[in-house]
DNA sequence: ATCGTTAATGAAAATGAATGTCAATATCAA
DNA sequence: TTGATATTGACATTCATTTTCATTAACGAT
C-alpha cells in the first residue's frame, strides 16, 4: 500500500470523505521530496484536478496536519511549506536553492539539555534542529 | 552606555537620523528580555510615543535587522517576533507560556554535521536550534 | 441500487498583516 | 540659521489566509 492510499485510510477512519481534490493534495504531500506551500500544491494538484479551490488545499493541509501526518517547515524565504512528518525522532535537512529535505536521526542534545535544564532552571520540553545547505545536485 | 544608546550610535553611523519614535522602538527591543512582534512593540512604544504610527516600527525593524543588531524568532504562535541578535555562535531558549528568551553556547554538532556531509553528500552551511520549555517562574 | 444525512466543495466576500505612496515634518551637517 | 533630505504617519493597496454560503458529492443505512 502506498504512503498516499495510507494516508487516505487513516483520514476516512477520522471520518473525512474521501474526494478527489483531497485525494490529489494527499498524493502530492505524500510524493514529495520537498516542502511545498499551499500555492505550490494548489499548481500542482489542479493538474489532476482542474477545478480544485485553493481553499480545499488549506483544508486539507489543515486535517493532514492535524493528524500528524505532514508538518510545516520553517524556512528563511517562508514559513508555510509542509512536509511529510517526522517519524520519530528526526530533523530535517534540506537544500536552500531546490528545496529537497531529507530526514535524519542521530542529534545528541541530551547533555547539552541537561547542562541547560541544571544552569537556566528551565524545563526543556522541546526543540527545533534544522540543517541547511546544498544537496549534491545543487553543488554547480 | 546602554544596549540601546549603542544601538543608536549604530544607526546613526549608518545614516540614520535618530527621532523619537525611533528611539521608543529602539529602547523596547534593546532591553526586551523575550521576543516582541511588531503588534506588541507597538503597543508599547505608543505608551511612550503616542503619535508613533505602526509603519514605523515596521521600517524600524527593517534597519535593525539589516544591522544585525536583531532577528527573527520562529516559535508555533507566530515567526515574526524579534530579538536582541545572538552574539557570535549562540542558540535561543525560550519558554513556551511567558515567551522569556535565554541565549546559551556549547551546542556541538560538528561529529553530526561530517556525519551527514559524508553520507548524505548535502554541503551543510548552517544550522538552527532552538530549545522550548517553561521557565523557573512558569513551573507552577 | 436508492435515499437521506451531512461533510465537502468552490465562488465570492471578508479579514488582517505587511507594503507602497505621498505630502508634511524633523533631523542634522554645513 | 538654513537647506537638503531622511523620516513620519495617514491613507491606499496588496496579497495570503479565513469565513460565508448555496450547491454538490460521499457513503452508511435501507
Ligand atoms: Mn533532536
Ligand atoms: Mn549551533
Ligand atoms: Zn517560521
Ligand atoms: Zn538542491
Amino acid at each position: 500500500m502506498s504512503l498516499s492510499e495510507t494516508w487516505l485510510n487513516q483520514m476516512q477512519s477520522d471520518g473525512s470523505r474521501l474526494t478527489a481534490p483531497r485525494r490529489a493534495v494527499v498524493e502530492i504531500l505524500a510524493e514529495a521530496d520537498q516542502a511545498l506551500d499551499p500555492g505550490e500544491i494548489f499548481e500542482r494538484a489542479r493538474r489532476q484536478h482542474p477545478a480544485i479551490g485553493l481553499v480545499t488545499v488549506y483544508r486539507t493541509l489543515e486535517k493532514l496536519e492535524a493528524l500528524h501526518l505532514i508538518e510545516r517547515i520553517h524556512q528563511h524565504e517562508g514559513c508555510h511549506a509542509y512536509l511529510r512528518a517526522a517519524q520519530g525522532h528526526e530533523h530535517v535537512l534540506l537544500c536552500e536553492r531546490c528545496g529537497k529535505a531529507l530526514r535524519f536521526v542521530g542529534d545528541d542534545l541530551e547533555d547539552l539539555i541537561t547542562a541547560l535544564e541544571k544552569r537556566t532552571g528551565f524545563l526543556i520540553r522541546e526543540h527545533w534542529l534544522q540543517l541547511f545547505g546544498l544537496c549534491p545536485a545543487c553543488q554547480a
